[in-house]
DNA sequence: CCTACCGATCGGTAGG
DNA sequence: CCTACCGATCGGTAGG
């Protein structure tokens, strides 16, 4: 059962700045099949294709990864653990201020989706995970889905917010994130702080928040 | 290049009721098409499979279509022009009363995400279509976000809206309920009309909607 | 609207 | 007896 070291995640370089984006820095072969599922997808990826832009031999990549679907499995773990870390620190530097936490969070996942839009849009391909490897996944983002849920119903407890059923209000702003992978470009208009910082205003009216926080500007 | 007849899109009924869904009346090949389709995607889908299941020869299926992409269009563009079909019924039902013009024409699409899951899933496949393709189908879906984006801003001129930038808060929504494909199943607890008054209620609230009389606790 | 096929390529593994 | 690979090819299947 057990051979040798297939790298599976922990591809994710420590994080002191929740805000902070360094290039992701994949192994090759990852960062080759990562351009390959994005451009066509899991199945329209041919592991020689990831071997050719990777540089290697096919042979190498079954040596390195228990086989292709080792190489979704160790993208989209890699992604969820990024933002997930990434989400608890953006929590904790709001030192239970809900407010805070909340438009740190959201922020947060937005800066994720945009920062990261490659491996973030995988998300659409989970479904052609294998049963098992789903389960850990899935296990992940309701990590997330939990954070964000956590923090709206403390928001309502406060009287902060105003929502009619937190779930379902939560679920669908994480789907509203989401969704920015399907159009951003990092060569539009706008860069991912600009676009975060519109997705936390819309996020608050969403939540009925009372209070509005002071617009933050961007300095250099 | 013109040969026999292609079963392309027109597979919509007319409609008179756009809160009502008749089941899809889908050619027995389109139906197993969009079957396999949810199932293993686009490319990981053969065409052998879709004959199987819809219990007709390979050669069949190039015989009503042009190819397996024509089964994807036929697919996308029927599910895209049935939506529009419906919102623009359900935005003139509202008379240009623009809080049930957006109400409806919300409802109208969570309906949608719901009631035709499968075809409306087929969103993220859209990738796959060649350019030529794409852009018909990408069109169709244009005049679906001008349409709530029209209504929006219409909400906002009229002071019954509150958003920073309609064009962002409306692509925001779109995204909302374009994510319940990804969570909805006919046998969960919630029906197709619960799950869009809530995403309606939360719509609402996102752009701002003065829905019921503001607590006039001091001054604004 | 079927049988019979094609050029090529699929995911994965052999021996060395 | 391990690692890092190679050229060649496995049994089957892809879209057409």
């Amino acid at each position: 059962m057990n051979q040798g070291e297939h790298v599976t995640a922990k591809t994710t370089a420590r994080l002191d700045d929740w805000r902070s984006f360094a290039p992701l820095d994949l192994h090759p072969i990852l960062a080759a099949a990562l351009d390959r599922f994005r451009e066509h997808g899991y199945h329209g990826t041919t592991v020689r294709d990831v071997a050719g832009r990777a540089g290697v031999s096919l042979p190498m990549i079954y040596y390195r990864f228990e086989n292709k679907q080792g190489l979704l499995v160790a993208l989209l773990e890699d992604a969820m653990s990024e933002v997930l870390q990434r989400a608890r620190l953006a929590d904790a530097e709001a030192e239970g201020r809900v407010l805070e936490r909340f438009s740190n969070v959201v922020e947060c996942i937005v800066l994720h989706m945009t920062h990261r839009t490659a491996t973030a849009g995988l998300d659409s391909e989970l479904r052609y995970l294998e049963p098992a490897n789903r389960k850990k996944y899935a296990a992940l983002r309701k990590e997330l889905e939990e954070l964000l849920l956590e923090i709206v119903e403390e928001g309502v407890a406060q009287g902060l917010f105003e929502v009619d059923r937190a779930p379902d209000t939560s679920r669908a702003l994480l789907g509203m994130c989401q969704a920015v992978t399907g159009w951003y470009h990092s060569d539009g208009p706008l860069t991912p702080e600009e676009i975060a910082d519109r997705y936390v205003a819309i996020s608050l009216r969403t939540v009925g928040a009372r209070v509005r926080p002071a617009p933050r500007t961007h300095g250099h």
